[in-house]
DNA sequence: TATGAATGAGCCTTCATTCAT
DNA sequence: TATGAATGAAGGCTCATTCAT
């Protein structure tokens, strides 16, 4: 029964179970069995590589976040120049795209934020990661509108594409629903784009 | 000593201290004992009242959406008639203001969301917080433009305040971004009944 | 299986189980399932009433602490006057038939002190343990030789005594070798004060 | 990079590194991998020499009982003839100063003869150590006493050694403790001696 | 009604040992 | 010879729940 792998090889397999853990039984139904079994190996390698519990957690937080940053890069890079609206539209895509391919993700998300108030390492995390969109979002404006503005609709479409989001992944039907927020999120974009304009 | 209390009282105090605890400890760190502790009660009387501590968090859920029902109900009856765009500005301070004045009470929520996937009762409960929201803002938004333009002006108003909501909870200062949040919203409000009027 | 008992036996009973684990099975084959398995309760019980398995020991050093104490109090009040030799031979009985008793439990207390070198509260312990013997020695010496002479005297037989005990201990048949040492310490105290008249 | 080393040198750097661990650590935070970590192998490479943590650590007392025993020899050998006092004298020495070079060493001795109790092969190996020391005194008091004294005489020297050796390695300043013991011990000696004249 | 002692399944973690490389 | 990934039983501890008082 000792099959030794690439240690990196490893320590996916062992995020990619602890995330499919959470999605199947929520995070405070997750533990080092359930990842274990979903991994295929023993409970005690996963300590081998993590060193604990809260480790693995944050290590799966992490590449979540690496997933989402370098979906983005890729998205953005697929074309040669785009302009400022189109960078605007690919940010809402990768956002909901993103969970399009693996739905209940997001509800991976959501669990890690909720513990986020209560461990700063998870908190960190989600505050990058918070950061990241609104700046992402603040440079694409930044080519089309006046400063003051630029803040403000970030803001706004941070927020919006977010509480899309939200509202998503808690309905009944997250995936209909995911498909119809990133047309509300790019509409809301005309709006303030036109509203520049004057 | 014991001076025997309404029944009712005591099932309030043991909700207030379970909401208490989950603000102080997150969900997973709260147990019968930390409630049972700052509710000055015994860990029996807990089971005696609510039968388990499912029955319990269901119980919080539903007390914090009465509060929320009633905040609304209340801040919408204390003047005589109000216009469609002052009820839409209420709603939107009420989403707020409950949370300005207790930002940690913020976390529950986000606790309870998180396990709402995973909890059929739970999921049945956010259903009807979120679609409150959108007919609340649809029954206004209806009296000032077109049927169609209503839905998508609703549902869009909702996620701007759930995602500033959400935003703001996790933000490092959650109260200043309280503030902002509800600004913003408004000023987006007035955005959609500008262009509606067009 | 709910057998409620008064708290304070409960206690006691727990704290005799683990005294006999660790003359059973060794400090270190002592595990919460020995301690719970022989005083017939839960293994969870023992966390309740103790908090932790290291309190727990604590708490079974403090009682063969006040054992021993009790004993010699005991003892030594049994009879009305008794003279300073008398008293020295009191002291060394008492070390030794409280083993005799229960030969085994000089095991436990060698497995106490080994741990001591590194847990403050017990070594804290042992140190009152130490001081006592000597501090009972010497106030019976002091009343038959000068200070300096009684010093030195203390502290051999002091040092007699525990090293008898733990090679009596250590022994293949540690009663037998209990009654002999009981004997050679009341010797050499003969002899000390034998040549403390010179 | 690997310089291959005599396998001896292996097994002495292996137990060095154990020994060193019991002394940091104490013998039940002792593990395999605190002692690769010392000793700066791997964890396999320990059981290919040892097979097992039982045969190292008794590997380990073997090594100790072998450094007092040559300790002894050596300092014996030092002079030609000596008197048999003054052999008498050198086995207490040879008792406290290779504690004295390393006083937490004795704490590792203490940790095995807790163990004893619970090990045949350490029990076996404790008796050879007390019964050494018991008839090392003996051939010295022989040749100074009556058989009947000496008997006594070489009991209650190797109790008092002991006894000073636990007081002194349990004190708060071992290192003063064991200078003390030295010196009493010898005169005991002396005591024994004088009195034997008469 | 009210208490908290008592239960025991289940959690995370540790660790001696094995074995493919 | 040498490594450390992999195993899995066993450890201490937590906690929702029950129940005698």
């Amino acid at each position: 029964m000792n099959r030794p792998k690439q240690q990196h090889q490893r320590r996916e397999d062992i995020v990619q179970a602890t995330l499919k853990s959470i999605e199947l039984y929520g995070l405070s139904g997750t533990t080092i069995k359930t990842i274990s079994a979903l991994a295929d190996i023993s409970v005690g390698l996963i300590n081998h590589h993590f060193g604990s519990k809260q480790k693995l957690l944050e290590s799966a937080v992490r590449f979540l976040l690496e997933q989402l940053r370098s979906g983005l890069l890729q998205h953005l890079a697929s074309e040669g120049d785009i302009s400022a609206k189109e960078r605007l539209y690919r940010i809402v895509e990768t956002n909901f795209t993103s969970f399009q391919q693996s739905p209940s993700a997001s509800r991976t998300w959501l669990c890690f934020w909720a513990e986020a108030a209560h461990s700063p390492e998870l908190s960190r995390l989600q505050q990058i990661n918070s950061r990241r969109l609104y700046s992402n979002l603040l440079h694409s404006y930044r080519a089309l509108m006046p400063r003051q503005q630029a803040l403000m609709a970030a803001e706004m479409t941070a927020s919006m594409i977010d509480g899309y989001w939200l509202r998503s992944t808690l309905s009944s039907s997250p995936e209909q629903a995911f498909i119809n927020a990133e047309q509300h999120c790019k509409t809301f974009i005309d709006t303030l784009l036109v509203n520049a304009e004057h």
